[in-house]
DNA sequence: ATGCGCAGTTCCAATTTGGAACCCGCGTTG
DNA sequence: CAACGCGGGTTCCAAATTGGAACTGCGCAT
């Protein structure tokens, strides 16, 4: 599987890496919470090289996740600014940060903290179900298979696996 | 930035990507997640390549996000096992597969869907405040420096714009 | 007219990936 | 007992991606 047919594959999360799912766009969009705009502040943050950020940055503009909005005129300068499809993926980054605050952070302790406005109060962020409101328990999730499941022709494992047998039959 | 100075920096979303923000990584987890425990099961559904698998899987176990647990003797296989730190991976990866549901399904809708067997309803996850119960919005977060946060000198941009300067002194 | 800030693009070298083939231990089959 | 197949990798090379430095282009300030 090509990196780029991973947006073909019936499964959300293979599509949904296949926006955000490389190296350096997580932590673009982790600046883009913390209201960085522009072009040269990605760059000087992250230490990324100029055309990966400059392609990036394009991807997720291509996916809608930013918009480039002009800042000024003469010459025209753009910002880029999270959609509201970006917004949605907060939840993503709070996840990844909490699980890094507490699988991996240094001796120090963690090197951000969250205050929730709202309640005035530091906290963490915690998965309930849209349902219960329960707290969620990975054992007390069953999947199931949805309408948009893979059509039942070549799935990746049949697509191997027929290869596999192939070579064996050619080999032998 | 190298991808390898990633977990040194002060960063918890850099450090937790230094572990699972590679282009195979989550596919591999959400299969985990999923059941799948063995080397050629994770092959034939992933398509990925032998060589980088046997690479993933390896860094997974080095990170303590899986273990290998042998499941026979003669020859001694083992299998690929999620331990708790990987188990906690839980809430990263229904914030990713939901957001894939919301803003990436096709037209036949979503591919999977969630059961909660606590209360018995399919639901989806929904990311709330340790304290105080609510859905977080984006917008009544506010980000502090913790204990943990970056030693004053040299950080990331610094090194950069220091870098900058020097070849900008140098060219002049 | 010269330099500067910003936002990129171009170019080449160094890494990383993809893919096929090969290897190894062992149990089974002929 | 030789060949075969399975599970789980490793080796090797070509192709794609990345990193880094340098260059471009625009308009304003000097």
């Amino acid at each position: 599987m090509q990196w780029n047919e991973l947006d073909q594959q019936s499964c959300s999360m293979a599509r949904t890496l296949s926006v955000i799912g490389d190296r350096w766009t997580l932590l673009i969009l982790r600046d883009c919470f913390l209201k960085v705009r522009r072009f040269d502040e990605f760059q000087a943050r992250l230490g990324i090289g100029r055309p990966i950020l400059a392609d990036r940055l394009q991807k997720l503009v291509d996916g809608f996740v930013l918009t480039k909005v002009a800042y000024q005129q003469n010459p025209t300068r753009y910002e880029y600014r999270l959609t509201q499809k970006g917004l949605d993926l907060h939840p993503v980054i709070m996840a990844i940060v909490h699980w890094g605050d507490v699988h991996m952070a240094g001796r120090k302790g963690r090197p951000l903290l969250h205050l929730h406005t709202s309640c005035g109060h530091q906290f963490d962020p915690v998965q309930v179900c849209s349902v219960c409101a329960e707290v969620l328990d990975p054992r007390a999730v069953q999947v199931l298979s949805g309408p948009g499941a893979a059509r039942p022709d070549s799935t990746p494992s049949e697509r191997v696996k027929s290869a596999r047998t192939a070579r064996r039959a050619k080999a032998g």
